[in-house]
DNA sequence: GATCACTAGGGTAATTAGGGTC
DNA sequence: CTTGTCCTAATTACCCTAGTGA
């Protein structure tokens, strides 16, 4: 089957061990991530999983938004 | 200059026990810092926090700087 | 065809989050 | 006002063996 696989598919795919050394975790946690539906990902046709890249990055964008740093006061 | 924020996902990150040994803190404490907007966090798609190894060790140099400079001689 | 690194899967400890209190 | 400690629930880390990927 000659599928449109070609238009946006200039992305790159990630491993369960590179998504984990971004997210400082271990790489099973990146799979529970995927059973527990958290993380998009893609499996082969043996089973392995592969992430998104663009995903994977857009979670890390995350950067302090705890707070919406309050006005400071000396 | 400054740190550039753009390419951050190669950074290395630290978990809340490892800042809390660096800070010599309990880890309870580096989680207030990060509700409170004091230090910039990462968060998994768990709710874990993740901090910046580079962000940390600018802090530590900050308090290095603080009471242990001598009066400099020349 | 054979080798090596990585991954899936399950099960059990260790960390972390969150609130409340001193 | 900041820190340390109490609790419970959730998330994550490390153990193993077999299969997949390159």
């Amino acid at each position: 089957m000659s599928t449109t696989v070609h238009a946006g598919s200039t992305e790159r795919l990630l491993t369960p061990g590179e998504v984990a050394a971004l997210f400082r975790v271990d790489p099973k946690t990146v799979t529970r991530w995927a059973s527990a539906g958290r993380i998009g990902s893609i499996r082969t046709p043996g089973g392995h999983r592969r992430f998104r890249e663009s995903e994977v990055r857009s979670m890390l964008a995350d950067l302090t938004s705890e707070a919406t740093l309050p006005p400071a006061r000396p």
